[in-house]
DNA sequence: GATGCCACTTTGGTATCCCAAAACGGTATC
DNA sequence: GATACCGTTTTGGGATACCAAAGTGGCATC
């Protein structure tokens, strides 16, 4: 893997992981040394986060991006948007046989699994549903928006009564896709996205607060 | 401005204006002496016109992306769910008087408005229809597809029937969208984009050969 | 004439150097 | 103690040097 993809990669992951505040100033010097790289592969991986919205510019220097309540509202609606036609489609397949691909990914986390499976697998079963589409652009759509919504998808993470709720609905979707119910599906995932939206930018502006203690940046709605 | 942004927008005005052909090899090297630039801020450039679907990799190197039909499928889709929703929220705004605005261009173009005007209005109307709804997802989503649907439509933009009756449409749309009437200008809108894409994949399938003999790429659908 | 092979060239990936501008810090002044 | 000023340091933008690998062309061979 070159150098480029490498420092990208772990990049990704540092902020996506919290591992580097929201907010937080970043200089390419620094992520130079940090991952024994040269500045030429580590402006590349700038750039390329800097699309995913993962980072961006303050006045002449880089910013890992702030937890920005008003875009999580934003990104709820453009979800919707997508998602719900990705769904069309997909129940609109003849062979629908891959939702039980889903179910099981659904089906691999109990007590035992590690918070972060329960955060990833939350987020693939919207990417994994979206790409049964077919549709490469719908695809990209969910999982870049999925990206953006990572970071503060961990807070709902924490709370278990909200990940069962989730799941729930999760598995309502999928019986009514594999029904061929198209109308249905996409009501359910409607009701489920808003409801997670408002979930979460709920628990965030409670949790403000405490979010800037630790250091990070929240913008509010 | 910078010299990365000046190779980026100079690029990609040759690309979208079919200075360079689709599919055509592109070197860092020619790039950087056509716009007498360093490396650096072409890398730069490359990177970002990646992201925007204009340029791919063809092994180590670099090609302007082909016009590919199956693309333009998908992305009619991909545009009928983000500018659908755009929309419908614009609809439920108080204030819709912006749609004048967007009338108003229109309206600029007559018999001796020149084709880049008219294909430059064309999308032009549904970006900043889009930018109205006031979600900025929706809004970079609809931009994004447009500037990868830019290149197939300088065929459209050359059939005067075709052209008359998109603005026909365009109008219907607005129409329907300034009385509020968000499911008569949804489905106006769906209709539009989908008929577009309908005579735009016929066209250019028709046109099939004459474009692989000036040498564009053309990939099927 | 077709084909395999080798030397040379070109190319993208990377490291490094230079520069102007911005950020920082210390000091003198009020 | 606050503040304005100036020299130093740091930083991102750009240019360039170097390298390994892929591509190219010509020559020898069959």
């Amino acid at each position: 893997m070159s150098q480029m993809q490498s420092v990208e990669k772990q990049l990704r992951q540092m902020i996506l992981g919290l591992e580097i505040g929201p907010g937080e100033k970043l200089t390419e010097r620094w992520i130079e040394s940090r991952f024994g790289a040269s500045r030429t592969p580590v402006r590349a991986a700038l750039l390329r986060l800097e699309t995913e919205g993962l980072v961006g510019r303050d006045g002449r220097g880089w910013t890992v991006s702030p937890i920005n309540l008003a875009e999580l509202e934003q990104i709820a609606v453009y979800r919707e948007a997508v998602e719900v036609a990705a769904l069309h489609l997909t129940c609109a397949l003849t062979d629908r046989s891959a939702v039980d691909v889903i179910e099981a990914m659904l089906d691999s986390c109990d007590t035992d699994t590690p918070r972060e499976e329960w955060h990833r697998i939350g987020m693939d079963f919207h990417i994994e549903l979206a790409r049964l589409s077919g549709n490469e652009f719908l695809f990209r759509a969910v999982r870049d928006a999925m990206t953006r919504l990572s970071r503060a998808r961990w807070l709902e993470v924490r709370d278990e009564a909200a990940l069962a709720r989730a799941w729930a609905e999760h598995r309502a979707i999928l019986a009514a896709a594999r029904l061929g119910d198209a109308d249905e599906a996409a009501r359910l995932l409607s009701v489920h996205i808003v409801g997670s939206r408002d979930r979460l930018v709920t628990s965030l502006a409670n949790d403000r607060r405490g979010l800037r203690a630790r250091g990070f940046a929240v913008i509010a709605a």
